[in-house]
DNA sequence: CTACTATTCAATTAATCTCTTGAATAATTG
DNA sequence: CAATTATTCAAGAGATTAATTGAATAGTAG
């Protein structure tokens, strides 16, 4: 074969390792859960719903495709995003919710008849949260809220929301936000709250998002 | 299956799309040249070595995936990238060429024992084209040269370099490019000039690149 | 209207990928 | 040292994908 044939052959062969590792959805929601931070395998299995060795099969892919790094840490091996790959896989975010419809259909027909899940006014939130007149929900795991939250949120763990709803003040609006768009957390969350006749909405985006809008993020 | 899986599976599958169409080295092919500008079927299929079916199916595949679209142009039908596509793709190559180190291993590979094939400085590279001690050569097609190309370049396709070659001043280094480091066309020209006698560098970046780093691109 | 051109479609084969299952490894704890 | 835990490996079934071939379509030119 000619050898610029050759060449350009082995180059793109090379390139298409980083679409390979792309191509499947499980590896795109252990990508997207990975990029809130490092996880262990038998973590990530359990969040997208995979039996370990198949979560495990799927990160060895990753790695493979040098998208992810691996760490041992006393009995677990985490795993965390590489260098750029998060900017890498929000542009490929944005593309997708841009070009295809079918997400936004998706999104409209899962939220559909639930309560508060009308999109947040960001400019307006952020003046409300200055003026105190809303009170802003994490409701992440807790280490997820200190490794990084909107300036401004308490943390309220979904799983610790019955415990913590005492503490919540009954007449100020309430908007719960968690890892963003795609996960259902906050969903959740609204509509518990408003169930116990709070006036919850959700946020639909995420720290990330909150950060990568130039928008103050605390942690600790 | 619980609704929320539900979702998440469906939302994740909609994102495989875009990483199904990014995961062939021919479509990845495919998509680099198209951020060049568009272009035909046949023309497509001839640059990536393909035979015209094959890249016809591997376009449905983009289209079906919302990455390029398609027009009637007479008798032919030209592709060209959606909007955000060619950022990114451009955001995907940037992680391959970080991550993979094999990338690296080939370009060396081909570019060994070739001269001229040093990497360019940049900065240096703008002040003596300012200066005017350096000739710069854009060696691509000239419909593409005139939709776009490095401010102060001569525009000497390759096909027409014998052609062109007298009208080289001899003395001044010649420095050629073409669409990027994956495009060999720069490096056959520079081999033809150097076995000529002139003395002429290879500049690894392209159009695009030269204009995403804020450089003067002119066109017509 | 006929011939021609560019592109797409359809069917086939070979190769690749995903998930499952069960076993293997490797580090830690009692 | 034995038991436990977290992870990885290996093999196989079923589904998906890429390239090839030959035919179909649709628009253009003579």
């Amino acid at each position: 074969m000619n050898p610029n044939r050759r060449f350009k052959d082995d180059i793109y062969e090379q390139f298409s390792r980083i679409g390979k590792a792309v191509s499947s959805p499980k590896r795109l929601e252990l990508l997207d859960i990975l990029c809130q931070g490092e996880r262990s395998v038998e973590t990530l299995a359990k969040e997208c719903s995979l039996s370990v060795a198949n979560a495990s099969q799927h990160l060895q892919v990753l790695k493979n495709s040098r998208l992810v790094e691996q760490e041992k840490k006393g009995l677990y091996v985490v795993y965390r995003p590489a260098p750029m790959v998060c900017e890498f896989f929000r542009s490929m975010r944005l593309v997708a919710e841009n070009r295809i419809a079918e997400i936004e259909q998706i999104k409209k027909r899962f939220l559909e008849g639930k309560k508060g899940m009308v999109p947040v006014d960001r400019d307006a939130l952020i003046g409300r949260i200055q003026k105190q007149t809303v009170t802003i929900l994490d409701v992440r795991p807790k280490e997820e809220f200190e490794a990084g939250h909107i300036d401004g949120a308490l943390s309220v763990p979904l799983n610790e929301h019955e415990f913590m709803l005492g503490k919540l003040p009954a007449e100020t609006e309430i908007v719960a936000y968690c890892r963003g768009p795609y996960c259902v957390l906050s969903v959740e969350a609204v509509q518990l709250l408003n169930r116990k006749g709070y006036h919850a909405v959700r946020l639909e985006e995420g720290v990330q998002d909150w950060r990568s809008m130039g928008l103050p993020v605390e942690s600790g």
